[in-house]
DNA sequence: TAGTGGTCTAGACCACGGT
DNA sequence: CCGTGGTCTAGACCACTAG
C-alpha cells in the first residue's frame, strides 16, 4: 500500500502565494501600503504574470490583499472600507448594520484563568490583559463584552492609549503589529445574571446570546479570546451560508 | 455628474458563467450528472478554454459544480460528500459534528400565516406544508424544528413519501427539482415555553437558541422557512469568520 | 499619456482516473 | 493508453487611475 506521505506535487502558484504571505507576515509589506506591481513581482520570482496573478487573486480572496484596478495592490487593514464588519454579525431586526459605540468598564492586567490559558494557547502562569466594555447600538446598551489578550504580546495595552479606540482590531494591527485574520465563534443561549442586569439593564434570567470568539492571525495563532453577551429584542445574530 | 447606470462592460467569463448556470437551473444538466468537458464547452461557446475554465471555477467555488481531476465536472447534489454539513452549524462542545436523527411530530397542509407569507414571498392566501420534527444528537433530543414550504411548489409533500428522509434538502432536489443553494440564518435567545418543555425535556424558561432560516435556490427565491429551537448544554452553534 | 490591474487567448505540459 | 481537469506560459488588448 502506497503511504502517499510525499506531496508528489506542489503547484507553483501556491509556493508563490506562501512566499508573498511571508512578506506580509514579516512586516516587510505593512498593512495599508502598496506592494510591487504584478510584472515586477513576476520578474522577481521568475514566473509568468499569469501564475503570479493566481497567487495574488488567492490572497485577495482571503482578505489579505485588496486589489484596485488601475492603481495597485495593497495589504489589507482593519479600518479600511467595509472590512469593519467582517467580524460583526449583529444586525437590527430590519437587517441593517450599525456601528456600536463602546464604554470601557474594566481594563486591567491579571493572571490568566485556565480557560483563557487554553483558548489563547498560553504557557503556564502567564498574564493577560482583560477589558470589559459595554457596546451601545442605537444609543441603547446591547452588548456586554469581556475580552482577554496575552500580556506578553500586547504589553502596555492596559494603560495606553488612555481612551481605547472603538475598533480594537485596528489598534492591535497599528500598535502591536498583530492582524486578526480569522475568527471562530461558538454561540450559546444563557440566562442573564446580576452583572448582566446591571450592565445591560435587563431582568435577571432574561435569555441572552453568549458568543465566545477566538480571533486568530494569518497563521492561526490565537490573538484574543472574547465573550460577548447580547440581548436579542431589537437585534439578532446574522449568518449567511 | 455621470450617473453610471450603464454597466459599460461585462466580462465574457461572467456571461459564460450565467449561461452555464441557466443550463443547470433549467434542469438540462441535472444534479449528479456529468457536464461536457472543458474543450467541448469552449467549442460550443466559441471562447478559449481559459475563459471557460474561469467560469467553471467560479461555479465550483459557489458549490454549484464539483470538479474531479481526470474524470470531469458534475452538478452538485445534496447527498454527496460533506455538502451534508453545509447548512448544519451545530457541533458538540468538543467541536465534533454528528448527524442528527429526526422524529416527525406534525405533517400537514394548511394556510400560510402572514409571517410565512412574507418569508417565502408567497401570493395572498396560499397554502404551505408544515413539518414539525425533533432532531436527536447522540440519542438525546437537541432540536425542535418547525419548517414550512410552499404547497404549490412542493405538492404532495404532506403525505408522500410516508417516512420522510432525514435530509430534507436532498428530497427537495430529487423529488421536486428544487435545490437549496444559500441560506440566511438569524439567531435569537428565547425562553423555553411549554411546547419546548414537552418536546425537548427542558424546564420552562430555560434559555434556548432560536434559529430562523430562510433557504433559497440558486436564483435567490426562498424555498423553505425554518425555525429551530435548540438547547445549548451539550451543543453549540459554530460560525467561522 | 503612462502604468496599473482585468480580461482573453492559444498552446504546452503535468497529474489523475479509467481502459 | 486516452481523455479529463490542473498548471503554466507569453503575449495581446481593455478598463481604470493619475499626472
Amino acid at each position: 500500500m502506497n503511504q502517499d506521505v510525499t506531496p508528489t506535487f506542489r503547484p507553483l502558484y501556491q509556493q508563490i502565494k506562501e512566499a508573498l504571505l511571508a512578506r506580509v507576515v514579516s512586516g516587510e509589506w505593512s498593512p495599508g501600503s502598496f506592494i510591487p506591481s504584478e510584472s515586477a513581482l513576476s520578474n522577481q520570482y521568475g514566473v509568468s504574470v499569469g501564475t503570479l496573478r493566481k497567487a495574488l487573486d488567492a490572497l485577495a480572496q482571503e482578505n489579505v490583499l485588496i486589489r484596485y484596478q488601475g492603481k495597485g495592490t495593497v495589504v489589507a487593514t482593519h479600518d479600511s472600507d467595509r472590512s469593519l464588519f467582517q467580524f460583526f454579525c449583529l444586525v437590527g431586526l430590519d437587517g441593517k448594520r450599525s456601528l456600536p459605540i463602546s464604554r470601557v468598564l474594566i481594563r486591567e492586567r491579571r493572571a490568566a484563568t485556565t480557560e483563557e490559558t487554553e483558548a489563547l494557547a498560553l504557557g503556564t502562569s502567564e498574564d493577560v490583559i482583560h477589558i470589559r466594555r459595554i457596546r451601545e447600538l442605537d444609543e441603547r446598551p446591547a452588548l456586554l463584552e469581556d475580552l482577554v489578550v496575552s500580556a506578553r504580546n500586547f504589553a502596555g495595552l492596559e494603560e495606553q492609549p488612555s481612551p481605547l479606540p472603538n475598533t480594537l482590531y485596528h489598534l492591535y494591527q497599528q500598535r502591536f503589529g498583530r492582524s486578526v485574520a480569522h475568527a471562530e465563534e461558538r454561540i450559546f443561549a444563557v440566562a442573564a445574571d446580576d452583572k448582566d442586569k446591571g450592565c445591560l439593564g435587563v431582568e435577571t434570567g432574561t435569555p441572552l446570546l453568549e458568543i465566545r470568539r477566538i480571533a486568530k492571525d494569518l497563521q492561526g495563532n490565537p490573538l484574543e479570546y472574547r465573550i460577548s453577551r447580547c440581548e436579542t429584542h431589537s437585534h439578532c445574530y446574522l449568518n449567511e451560508l
